[in-house]
RNA sequence: GGUCGGUUGGCCGAGCGGUUAGGCAGAGCUCUGCAAAAGCUCGUACAGCGGUUCAAAUCCGCUACCGACCUCCA
C-alpha cells in the first residue's frame, strides 16, 4: 500500500504543510491541558479526543510519540491580576473549604474517569505546574536576565513592548501590538502595576489571603498561567518541537504568550507546528461553563438533560465527535446524536459481518476487488490529510455496503480476492479501535455464552416453526424478541441476531 | 468597535476551480411467507447580488445573517 503523505494545518503559518518532523521517526507532541478547578464539560472532551485521534494516527504510521499532555493545577485566574483576579484552583477550595490540592485531586480523578470512558489514550507525560515552581522560577529569571520582564512590587509582568521590538508578537493569533496598546486607550480600565495592557503577569505576589504561594526572588507568590506549559513543554520535549495543540479558545493570549515566554527565555521557537482544535457548540453556542449553555458527559450518557431526549453511549458520542473535522466547529444536537448513533451501528455491525466474512477459494480479483483496494487506500489518503475523520469514515461506510453487499449475495465473493478481504478486515480494526479509538459497548462478555446459547435455541425452534410454516409461532418469537429489544436478521446463511 | 472564521439538500456533515462525499430521515425497487435486516436507485443543496473563468459551492467584491477571539474557558 502507498504511503500518504501526512500534512496538517498549521496556526503558526495559516497553511497546510507536509509534516516533517524534527527528528526522523519521532514526534513530540504538548497538548493544553484542563484547569482541574470543576467538572470537565464535554467540550473539553472533544478537544482531547481530537488530540487521541492524532496521537494514535501517528503512531500508526510509526512515529515514536512523546505525548505531553499537562494538568494546571495553579496560576489560572479569574479575571485579570490587577482586577483582584483569583486564582481558580485557590477560589474554589475557599468556596468549598477544601485544600487546594484536595480539590486539584478531585476534579484531575473526575477528568481522568472521563478520559477514560471516551477511551482516550493516556498522555505518555502528564506533568502538573505546581510540579514545577522551581523551572517557572528559572524561567522568569531568564527572561528578566533577558530584559523582556520587568518586576513590579514582588510581581514580575512580561514586557510585550519591548519584546515585540525584537520578536513578531501576535504571530500565531493575528493580534496586532499597536492595536493591543490602541485598544487600551479607549478602555479606561486601571492597569494597576503593569506598564502596558498588552503585558503579562508571569510571577504573582500572593495577597496574605492567598492559600497557593512558594518563595521567590522577588516574592512569596505563584506562577502566571502562561509559564507552566512554555516550561513543562521545554523540559519534556525540548526548546523547539514538533507540534503543540490545544483548543482555539486558547490561542489568545494563552499560545501567543506562550510562544513570546519561550523566544524570551531563551531566542528559540518552541514548537514547528501549532494544531486547533475548534469548539463544541450547543444551540449554535460555544458550549461554555460560565454561561449555562453546557451539558455534562454524564448528563448525556443518562439523557438527564433538557437538551437531549435520551441518552447516549460515550462511544456514540466519540463516533459523533470524529464525524466533524477537529477544526470545525461541531453543533451538538439530539437529532445529530440520534443519527450519529444509528450510524455508529451500522459500521460496527458491518465490521462484524465482516471479521466473520471467509474468502471464496475460487476467488480471483475483478473489478470488485480493485474498488475495495481503492476504498481502502482513499481513507488512509483522507486520515493523512490533516486527520480528516470525517472523509475517512465516509469511505469506511462505502466499504460498508460492499460488504453487506457481499454478505447479502448482492455482490460476488468469487470477485474479492482473499488478501483484499484479508486487507479489508485489518483496515476496519485499524481504523475502527486503533485509530478512531473506539471500542465495543454491547459485549456483554461475563455470562459464558449463555446467551448466544439461548439464542441460537430460539433461532432454532423458530426455524422449525418457518419450515412447518407456523408463521403464528415464528412471528410471535420475532416480535416478542424485537419488543425485548432484540432484532432477528434473516439472511442467505440463517438467521442472526442483534440489540437493537 | 477591532481581528478572524462560518452560512451546503428535511437534519448532521465533507468539499478549497471541472468528478456520486458520507450518515440520518424520506420515496421507489430487489430479496422475504409477511416483515425486519441488507443491497440498488432517487430527491436535481450550496445565504443574496455582482464579477473573474471555457468551467465556481469552491476565486474576487459588496450585502445580510451567525459565531469565535479581543477578559477565565478545550
Amino acid at each position: 500500500m502507498k504511503k500518504h503523505q501526512l500534512k496538517v494545518q498549521n496556526s503558526l503559518t495559516r497553511k497546510k504543510e507536509i509534516f516533517e518532523p524534527l527528528h526522523d521517526g519521532k514526534v513530540g507532541m504538548y497538548v493544553c491541558g484542563p484547569t482541574v478547578y470543576s467538572d470537565v464539560h464535554l467540550g473539553n472532551c472533544r478537544t482531547f479526543v481530537s488530540f487521541d485521534v492524532i496521537y494514535r494516527y501517528l503512531k500508526y504510521l510509526g512515529y515514536k510519540v512523546r505525548y505531553v499532555r499537562n494538568i494546571t493545577d495553579v496560576g489560572h485566574l479569574v479575571g485579570d491580576v490587577d482586577t483582584g483576579g483569583e486564582d481558580k484552583i485557590s477560589k474554589k477550595a475557599r468556596l468549598e473549604q477544601l485544600e487546594p490540592m484536595e480539590v486539584v485531586q478531585r476534579y484531575m480523578n473526575g477528568f481522568h474517569e472521563m478520559m477514560t470512558v471516551f477511551n482516550t489514550e493516556k498522555p505518555d507525560i502528564e506533568p502538573r505546574a505546581t510540579g514545577h515552581i522551581i523551572g517557572q522560577i528559572k524561567m522568569v529569571q531568564d527572561i528578566l536576565d533577558r530584559g523582556y520582564a520587568y518586576v513590579k512590587n514582588g510581581s514580575v509582568y512580561f514586557d510585550t513592548l519591548k519584546f515585540a521590538k525584537d520578536y513578531p508578537y501576535g504571530e500565531l493569533s493575528g493580534r496586532k501590538i499597536d492595536e493591543l496598546i490602541a485598544e487600551s486607550r479607549d478602555d479606561l480600565k486601571g492597569q494597576g502595576e503593569k506598564n502596558n495592557p498588552s503585558d503579562f503577569a508571569i510571577w504573582i505576589k500572593a495577597e496574605p489571603t492567598h492559600l497557593m504561594r512558594w518563595e521567590s526572588p522577588w516574592s512569596v507568590g505563584f506562577p502566571g498561567w502562561h509559564l507552566e506549559c512554555s516550561v513543562m513543554s521545554t523540559k519534556y520535549l525540548g526548546k523547539h518541537f514538533d507540534i503543540h495543540g490545544g483548543g482555539n479558545d486558547l490561542k489568545f493570549p494563552h499560545h501567543e504568550n506562550e510562544v513570546a515566554q519561550n523566544y524570551g527565555a531563551c531566542d528559540c521557537a518552541p514548537a514547528k507546528y501549532w494544531l486547533h482544535t475548534n469548539m463544541l457548540l450547543m444551540n449554535g453556542k460555544k458550549m461554555s461553563k460560565s454561561d449555562d449553555n453546557s451539558i455534562t458527559p454524564q448528563q448525556l450518557f443518562t439523557g438527564d438533560s433538557k437538551h437531549v431526549s435520551k441518552g447516549y453511549s460515550p462511544m456514540t458520542i466519540r463516533f459523533f465527535m470524529l464525524q466533524s473535522h477537529y477544526a470545525s466547529t461541531l453543533d451538538l444536537s439530539d437529532d445529530a446524536l440520534s443519527a450519529a448513533e444509528k450510524g455508529y451501528k451500522r459500521l460496527t455491525e458491518a465490521n462484524k459481518v465482516l471479521q466473520a466474512m471467509q474468502p471464496d477459494p475460487a476467488a480471483k480479483a475483478g473489478d470488485l476487488d480493485k474498488e475495495i483496494s481503492d476504498l481502502i487506500d482513499l481513507a488512509h489518503a483522507e486520515m493523512s490529510d490533516d486527520f480528516s475523520t470525517p472523509r475517512a469514515i465516509g469511505r469506511l461506510f462505502e466499504l460498508s455496503a460492499k460488504i453487506n453487499g457481499l454478505k447479502g449475495g448482492q455482490l460476488n465473493k468469487k470477485d474479492l480476492s482473499a488478501e483484499t478481504l484479508e486487507l479489508l478486515k485489518t483496515t476496519f480494526t485499524d481504523f475502527i479501535y486503533t485509530i478512531f479509538g473506539l471500542k465495543d459497548e454491547d459485549a456483554g462478555g461475563s455470562d459464558n455464552g449463555v446467551t448466544d446459547s439461548l439464542m441460537q435455541l430460539i433461532i432454532d425452534m423458530r426455524k422449525t416453526a418457518r419450515e412447518q410454516k407456523d408463521w403464528g409461532t415464528s412471528d410471535k418469537i420475532r416480535d416478542a424478541l424485537k419488543e425485548a429489544g432484540v432484532q432477528l436478521k434473516d439472511g442467505k446463511e440463517g438467521t442472526e441476531w442483534s440489540l437493537v
